[in-house]
This record gives structure tokens, C-alpha cells and sequence, in this order.
DNA sequence: CTCATTTATGCTCAATCTGAGCATTGTGCC
DNA sequence: GGCACAATGCTCAGATTGAGCATAAATGAG
């Protein structure tokens, strides 16, 4: 199992060697054309066969920080400069971790990362996905995602499944509380809410029999799997970028130098899932003094050409560093 | 090195073992008396003696899930049941371990626990203490911390302190962002940010000639010290918990059963080290329905009674679950 | 060339929300 | 009784928000 001078290998399969190790995932995020896209790879899955997941490997202490190490991987392997990374949470449950064959802990560190062009050069397994194909019910852009039906059905039917009352109320709560159920609404923040309640429901096959029920395994309606609950990491990513982007200023280490207000747009929505009012929106980017204006405008496109603006970095040392505050319109389908 | 069932051993000096193990660490937070504690043991110092430090210890697998065994720990520890954990941070540089003697990297995974009652019942070596000892600039509710003269003048030599003016300005905009010099603002959840940089400056006494610069080690000014860079971990803690509690009702974790307005406020305060406007806050709380009148009012204290109130649990199934939104007053002397 | 379509931009308006205070009411204490 | 100290009620102006209306400036179909 020799390695390169990468701590993480993407490539290669990540079946941790060494069950006492220490592992990092990065959900590494870029947004073109308005989609919100993860880099995927392929690897050897607990099953035969291969999955999709996330870029994974084992921690080597070559970098004196955690996060330096992770930022010196993704850029070589992404060709392209970090402009943001967080870490996000450190999974260690020997539950989850697909493999527990050893009876040694292991944890894995994900981290969050934003990339503003999406080559991957070189790397050959990895490919760019809409983050959607793995969580179709976080979209509500172009209204509300028809996959909810079928999983609303199956979660009625999962709180409704168990005779203790208590449990029932509790359960039903937890409907209401992430997915809007009975009256409640829809929290776009809390994604790993909502995936962790379809984990014990059943409805992802990643659980394969550890929660007694077994439900709906459509694709369309459940999305993509992943190996080694990589999902729950997606889930943990998505939910942190969009309570993040509310407050900082983080979607510009999205987009290209210039931009448009409305591409600006479209990417916070593709992130938060949800659409904004167009006026308001640039009220609020005028406002918050995010952006400058550049001689230039589009052309070519439908419409009426736009002026281009670029991010003012200055305002990271102003103010309480603002964000967006998003507040969902009609304007879907 | 025998230890008890217990993964984490409070106690005992926690010099990590075997230099690959990770480790757990614990911000336990309470409030009394409108003051913000932590839990502190006295650890094995890096040089002689006894030091100052957080409950800590070797992450042991027997449990499932990392939060259930640090919560199975304290809840033991402290004979209190745990409101509130939440996973902070994993820290994992090697140059601010302490001890970094083998060259093998180690992690810390930071948790942050709100625990309503302070008996430390059993642990010998364990006492509550007020925050603000170990970061007094943090503390603003008895107006501007005179702590805060001394630190200014200190950074800004060390800002000037460099031939480089590139370095020079960079560093002026992190004192400008952090501690409101040349302008800014205070924003009291920069709690990380600030120490991090009172760290670079040689502020720090934990520092010791890792950075080059040596500076006042006035413990009034610029805080008690603790071990294995502890204090970084109880910086992380309070400004994260200062972010929490402006969206999420978290406080009430740290409430009693019952208490009156102004107790949670000064509870709120304590936490954020600003004070607010009193009416306005009696106002948020009750249009966002946060508690419950109960039956009895206060007596024996100065001033007029007040009603006793109670957390309303259900606002936990409600909607986008509220806290405080801060803003300070000038109440401050 | 003209019109329908599409996007960009400017502006308005009412409903809230916020930050700051003023005023009044009860209690324990001297 | 008079004070000091809190608890509560209410007001008010300014800023923020959520929703639209209206207009301008391109492209593409016919």
C-alpha cells in the first residue's frame, strides 16, 4: 500500500488499513451554471463493485496542521486554489463507518471546502456531480421536489409504524420539526436533520439492516447512495454552507472574478435551494456594499445585458462580515 | 496507567500516552450567579508542577458514538445531566500539542457541554471557574476591560513591529478585524480570532519562543494560562456558544427550572460579555414565546418582585427555533 | 422590421423589526 | 415616609423586509 506524497488518496480506494487510523473526507464544492456540484470519486465499495464518494484518505503527519494538510491535497488535485476551508465535523461512529470489522475506533475529519474552477485535471476516477443526485429532496428551486411525495408517504407510514404512543408523538414531532410535516415549515438549514431521520426510517439503503424497517430504495426519490456514509458528510456540508452563506461572505469564493448579480443569484440559490426575489436580492448585495461595479456588461445572452461586478474584498475587514439573508418567493414553477 | 471505565480521565494528568491516540477534551460550561464557568482540573504541567486545564483525556471506543461516550463521561463527572453537546473542533496541529516529542500526529476532538447544575460532587482535583480569568479582555459588561489598554498597545508594537509593510498592514487589518482597532467593531464572537492573534504577538505565555517575539505576561491583562493550549480549546467554546445563542435557544440549558427574566438575561450577558437593554429584552423573549409564566413571583430580594417564568420546550418544535439577538447597550458603567 | 420574450434595473409601499427611552409600579430597608 | 432597586408597560422614530409595479435594453422568431 504505498502511497504518494498525497496525505489523502483520492483515487484508490479508501478502506481504512489500519482500523485505529484517522481519516479525512473533503466535500469539496464548486457551483457552475447555476448547480451546486461535489467531487465524487469512485471507490471499492463494502459490497462488490465500486460506489461513488467522497475523496478520502488516511491522515499522514506531513503537514503541521490539519487544515494546511487538506488545503495542499485539494489544490493539487483540483488544479485550483482554495479559496475557502472549514472543517466540519469528525465522525466517529462505529456504527456508521461501513467497515467495523476491527474493534478499534476510527474517526474520520471532514472538512468543507470551496473551489471557484472545477477542473479536476488528472485526476481520473473523480468527476464533479449536482449534489442534488444525492439528496433530491433538498431542492426546491423549481418548486417543491416531487420526490417528497412519495417520501412523505413512507415517513407517515415509519412514525405511524410502532406501537408505543410516546415514540409516535416523538417521531411525529421530529417530521414536523425537519421536513415541514403537519403545518411546520421547511428549514433549508437543516439538511443532515433530515437525512439522519430518512437513515432510521429505513429509506437509505447506506443502512442496510441496521434499522429494522426497510422502505423505498427508488433512486429518484431517495437519491444516489454512497459509499461509507458519505452522504451524512454531503448532509453535514450542505446544511453548514447554507447557515454560512447567511452570514459571510463565502459564495463569492464561488465565482469567477466577474460576475453578474443575477449569476450571484443563482448561485446562492443553487446552494440554499431555493429562490429569491430578483430586486430584493440586489438590494441587499447594493446595500451590503458587497460588490463593486466593472466598466464591462454581458452580451450575447437572452435579455438585457447585465453589468458585471466584481466581489469587494475589502468588506471581509468591515462590518460583521455580512452574508444573505434568504428569504424564499414564489417565483418557481 | 491503569484507568477507570471511564474513556476520558479527568484527574489525571492527561500528558497523552502513546502519541498517535487521540484524545477528547470537554468545555463544560454553567452559569451561576450570572457568571459563565468551566470546569477545570489541575493537569501535569509541560515543565514542572501543576498547571490549569480542561477535563480531558484518551478517547477510549467504548461507545458507539463519540458524543454519547463524552456525554455518558461528564453526566458521571459532574452528576448532572447534560442539556446541550456539541461537537467543536478537532484539533490537530502539531505544534501546539504540548507535547509533540514522537513524531507521530495526535488529535484532540473539543466538546462543548451546558450543564444546568455546578455539584462537581467526587472529582478532587476539579473546580469551576469563572471564564473570563483565563480571556479577561472578553468581558465587557463592566464597560471597556482595562485589560484591553495594556493588549492594545502591545499589538500595535507588534503590528509595527515588522520592516515588511505588506506584513505591517495585514497585520493592522486583523487588529482592526479582531479587536476593533483603527475603528472597528467589537464583534464578541471573534472570541478565537483574538486569542489566535494575542498567540502570534507573544501575548501568550503557552507560546513560549514559538513565535519570536516576547511580550507582557501580565496574567490581569492578558489571562491565566493553562495547559496543552487549552485556552485555545475554551476560546473556541465561548465563541461558538456566543454564536449559538443568538439563533438557537441554548440558554435555557443553563437555566434553572424556573428563573425570571432578568436572570436569563444576566445568564445571556454573562455568556456574551455585553449587556443589554432591558426592556428590549423582556420584549424579544416574549414575542418569540421563549417561556411560560408560571404561578409564583421572587421574593426577599432587592426591588420589586418578579414573576418566575419557564422554558416553553415546545419552541423546540417550532419554527426556525430562536434565541437573542444582541445588541449592547450602554448600560455598562 | 416588429413584436414577443427575457433579463436588468429603478422605485414604491406597507408591515415589521429595532434601538432607545420615559413612566409607573411594587418591595425591602433605613 | 422616603429611597434605592427592580419589574413592567408603552411610545416613537428609523431601519429592515417582503412584494410588486414599471421601464429599459437586448435577442430571436416571423
Amino acid at each position: 500500500m504505498t502511497r504518494g506524497q498525497d496525505g489523502l488518496a483520492a483515487g484508490e480506494p479508501n478502506a481504512l488499513p489500519n482500523p485505529s487510523a484517522v481519516g479525512l473526507v473533503a466535500v469539496i464544492v464548486a457551483a457552475t451554471d447555476g448547480e451546486p456540484r461535489a467531487l465524487t470519486v469512485q471507490v471499492a465499495g463494502q459490497a462488490a463493485g465500486r460506489e461513488t464518494g467522497l475523496p478520502a484518505g488516511p491522515l499522514v503527519p506531513e503537514h503541521p496542521t490539519l487544515e494546511r494538510g487538506l488545503r495542499a491535497w485539494v489544490e493539487r488535485q483540483t488544479q485550483a486554489r482554495l479559496g475557502y476551508v472549514e472543517q466540519l465535523y469528525t465522525f466517529g461512529d462505529r456504527d456508521r463507518q461501513g467497515d467495523d470489522s476491527g474493534g478499534l475506533h476510527s474517526l474520520s475529519v471532514a472538512y468543507l471546502a470551496l473551489v471557484r474552477e472545477m477542473r479536476s485535471a488528472g485526476l481520473a476516477e473523480a468527476s464533479w456531480r449536482n449534489w442534488y443526485a444525492f439528496l433530491p429532496w433538498e431542492d426546491w428551486r423549481a418548486g417543491r421536489p416531487t420526490a417528497l411525495d412519495e417520501i412523505e408517504a413512507a415517513l407517515l407510514a415509519w412514525a405511524g409504524g410502532t406501537p408505543d404512543p410516546k415514540l409516535r408523538r416523538r417521531r411525529e414531532d421530529r417530521l414536523g420539526l425537519t421536513f415541514g410535516l403537519g403545518g411546520g415549515a421547511w428549514n433549508e438549514e437543516r439538511v443532515l436533520e433530515r437525512y439522519e431521520l430518512l437513515f432510521e426510517a429505513g429509506l437509505i439503503p447506506e443502512a442496510h439492516g441496521q434499522t429494522g424497517e426497510a422502505g423505498s430504495t427508488d433512486i429518484a426519490t431517495t437519491g444516489q447512495p454512497m459509499g461509507f456514509d458519505h452522504r451524512r458528510v454531503l448532509a453535514t456540508a450542505i446544511g453548514r454552507l447554507r447557515g454560512k452563506i447567511k452570514y459571510r461572505p463565502v459564495v463569492f469564493e464561488l465565482m469567477p472574478p466577474t460576475f453578474t448579480l443575477f449569476q450571484l443569484q443563482r448561485t446562492v440559490e443553487a446552494l440554499s435551494g431555493a429562490n429569491l426575489h430578483k430586486q430584493n436580492f440586489r438590494r441587499l448585495v447594493a446595500q451590503q456594499g458587497l460588490v463593486e461595479e466593472t466598466e464591462e456588461v454581458t452580451s450575447g445572452t437572452a435579455g438585457r445585458p447585465a453589468r458585471l461586478v466584481r466581489f469587494r474584498r475589502e468588506v471581509l475587514l468591515e462590518r460583521p462580515a455580512p452574508g444573505f439573508r434568504l428569504t424564499p418567493s414564489r417565483r418557481s414553477s
